[in-house]
DNA sequence: GGAATAACCTGGATGC
DNA sequence: TGCATCCAGGTTATTC
């Protein structure tokens, strides 16, 4: 389940090799994998054949390769299954291979940049660059104030230096929802999915159903404070791996699902307390916490 | 505008 | 062994 860690490590792993590049030649394999490029494959084909490629840039969950003219990119969202892979130009079709990009590198020669997606809930597209409003670098891996159009409404991540967190605290503070689903919502504050907000709320001994509009600016500011550590400590760790579904660009997994301290690990004791965690039924799916660290307000 | 929910999708795990 | 069901969950559209 790929989220900022593990979207950052495939950023960067990709940006050495796909930086300088042409585009020449792309295979689409399943149109499910376009469904953000509604134009259909002959025009994402028409749209990045022969071009190059000029960054490897992310903000939250969504990475995008801007294009020559700074006019537009190439935007991928891994969505629940989705790896970006590079490959030889020749290797063989991977499991559930939807879209292969051939590229050719001044330094590296021929490659192939492989899109493989289980659940086909990510996606390939090309799309058009806007200004950023706030004029500051569109996210990692640029320095442009520019930002694809799918992304626009996407709020900066908590790594991110321009991220602003006065407007979040005060943002957080309107709400009635549960702190875990303000944490979710990317247009608060991206990057974030399930196991990192259970991580970053057992981190701030904070009970996921805790309306946004009861936490004090000070509790807020301390859990974007453990959000960033658990942020930057799995993205040290190379993102978290539970099964072959999230693996960096070469294929190999990532080891911070040993370091999770709440997701995934129901009934085992807590590693602050000794409780038992919990698991309990979050919007179709689960959160994970300790009934004692975590008390509801 | 905020809040809640369904739908999309595949394959592994589990139960019968 | 085979079949049915559940579960994982990010984003978007829809409804209230």
């Amino acid at each position: 389940m790929p989220e900022l860690p593990e979207v950052e490590v495939v950023r960067a792993g990709l940006a050495p090799a796909v930086v300088g590049a042409r585009v020449s030649a792309i295979d689409v394999l399943d149109e499910r994998a376009l469904t953000r490029h509604p134009r259909g494959s002959a025009d994402f084909v028409a749209r990045l054949e022969g071009r190059a490629i000029t960054a490897a840039a992310r903000r939250g969950k969504f990475l995008w390769l801007p294009l020559d003219g700074d006019a537009d990119a190439l935007v991928a969202h891994l969505g629940m299954s989705g790896q970006l892979l590079l490959r030889s130009p020749d290797a063989p079709a991977e499991r559930h291979e939807r879209i292969r990009l051939h590229i050719e590198h001044p330094q590296h020669g021929r490659l192939a940049v492989v899109f493989a997606d289980q659940r086909t809930f990510g996606s390939l597209a090309v799309d058009v660059l806007l200004s950023a409003p706030d004029g500051a670098a569109g996210g990692r891996g640029t320095a442009k104030a520019l930002v694809p159009s799918q992304v626009a409404h996407i709020a900066r991540d908590a790594l991110d230096p321009a991220f602003d967190e006065a407007g979040f605290v005060v943002a957080v503070r309107r709400r009635a929802s549960g702190i875990k689903r303000i944490l979710l919502d990317q247009t608060l504050v991206s990057g974030i999915g399930n196991i990192y907000a259970d991580e970053s709320l057992w981190a701030a001994r904070i009970h996921p159903e805790t309306e946004g509009r009861s936490l004090s600016t000070r509790a807020l500011r301390r859990l974007l404070h453990e959000v960033r550590l658990v942020l930057e400590k799995a993205l040290a760790e190379g993102g978290t791996s539970f099964d072959a579904q999230y693996v960096n660009v070469n294929g190999q997994t990532g080891y911070f699902a040993h370091s999770l301290n709440a997701y995934g690990r129901t009934g085992q004791p807590c590693p602050r307390c000794g409780e038992p965690i919990a698991r309990v039924a979050f919007m179709n799916r689960s959160s994970h916490l300790c009934p004692v660290c975590q008390r509801r307000r």
